[in-house]
DNA sequence: AAGTGGTCTAGACCACCAC
DNA sequence: TGGTGGTCTAGACCACTTT
């Protein structure tokens, strides 16, 4: 019981501060192995679950990666993928102004992965929304989307059953222009949008469907389309990888 | 070791799997207290940190939280901020469209609660947004902003340090309408904005400073203010409570 | 085959909170 | 004061990856 030889702070926070200070350093650089479990219990002489506490630690924060039976590394974040939530105005003053943020790959590089549609009872702010009735089924159009092969994004489109029946949005496949081709024929054209963006941690579910990393959050785009006479016509429901997304906005005064 | 009896999955992972059924199902309710450590020790028959695990697990997605000598409690998210990022149209056709998500409290009924002002050198990326030398200090402006007492918001903003010197944008107190007014008076009125929105897990200065609950992350909002003439005046870095916000933009087709 | 992280046990002491 | 969660120990077996 040598506990009172440090000031109050437990032991796993010092190893994981330990090893925060050396990553921070660039002792251990992203890709790098760092000392695992059987490491910290020897240099620090501490049990395997004070170890693993710290490690636990610093993977909470998104600063290492296990690899069941070859180690602990630090983490790399590579890949971004910056989305422009308005990206019309193409060739303003604007876009030449340099970004805090740097980003590979555009948000239309991505493939489809599977799609499912069917007809189910809309979620309660969705119903409200599109304003159809409560339990009422509408139509919902599920996609995951990948960047090289690595899931990035789920969404879920959801739509006035009565309003898009008999049209290709009831298909897989929507046709040229996708969906809001469709609307626009039917006359719906979507011309006003409002996204609202949340965070938070992921459920097992979207852990394994996007191949999330512990410690990575997702984020939430909720995007409404509004037609001319200010209908709500559409509510895509997404949720992102944040390790792989930049979401960018332009606004003018 | 009747380990082989359940089909492979992890003992803690089926206790968590029960405990979100049970919160899902409405069997407990948010601030409800639900069955902690010793409770789960005694039902499940497994070790304590076989309990933790399962508790660990939860925690971890934000669904319930743990009060230290007091017990395990569903988490509930009561306030949030609507912070909307282009709020000018005040009075057009698509403010009556319902919202998916809720919020109670506008952005404007925060408090700052302290400020500080300092030169130092820029972050690499702000010093090549902002077109200033790389390692020549910048103006640097740090607050922190509260709802009803609870911190939720640190913003820092960047500036030349010679387009602001001798202004009130190096004091703490910016003045009527603030930095962007100041800036205004001086010729560097901003009429263009970018934001970039990311998200990750908190570090520890992070967490202690907004007061946030294990299991949530933080939402990162870099404004860049651009002037008439298309140079960047401002760099404004933000972190939030991401279970206090939801992010709102609108725009048209 | 050796080493790694993942799971699990059966104990223990502590600080903190409610009663 | 008794119960709670937080920290910690010293073992163990497993599945997995690497060599």
């Amino acid at each position: 019981m040598n506990r009172r030889t440090v000031g109050r702070q437990p032991k796993y926070q010092r190893i994981a501060a330990d090893l925060k200070a050396a990553i921070a350093a660039g002792t251990y650089t992203p890709g790098q192995r760092i000392p695992g479990e059987n490491d910290l219990m020897a240099t620090y002489e501490v049990a395997r679950m004070t170890a693993r506490q710290a490690l636990a630690t610093l993977r909470s924060e998104g600063l290492i990666e296990a690899r069941k039976g070859a180690g602990i590394f630090v983490r790399q974040y590579e890949v971004v993928i910056r989305r422009r939530g308005v990206q019309r105005l193409s060739l303003n003053l604007w876009a030449q102004g340099k970004s805090v943020w740097s980003a590979d790959i555009d948000d239309r590089s991505l493939e489809v992965d599977s799609v499912s549609v069917m007809e189910e009872p809309a979620p309660k702010g969705v119903a409200a929304t599109l304003d159809t009735p409560a339990e009422a089924p509408v139509c919902v159009r599920r996609r995951r989307f990948l960047l090289d092969g690595r899931p990035v994004l789920f969404a879920t489109s959801y739509l006035d059953a009565e309003l898009v029946a008999g049209t290709a949005i009831t298909q897989p496949d929507t046709g040229p222009g996708g969906i809001y081709a469709r609307l626009d024929e039917i006359g719906h054209k979507p011309v006003h949008f409002r996204e609202e963006i949340r965070s938070r941690m992921p459920n097992a579910e979207e852990t394994a469907g996007l191949g999330l990393t512990p410690g990575t959050p997702v984020t939430l785009i909720c995007r409404t389309a509004f037609a001319e006479d200010g209908r709500a016509v559409e509510v895509n429901d997404m949720v992102l990888d944040s390790s792989a997304y930049v979401l960018e906005y332009e606004f003018d005064a």
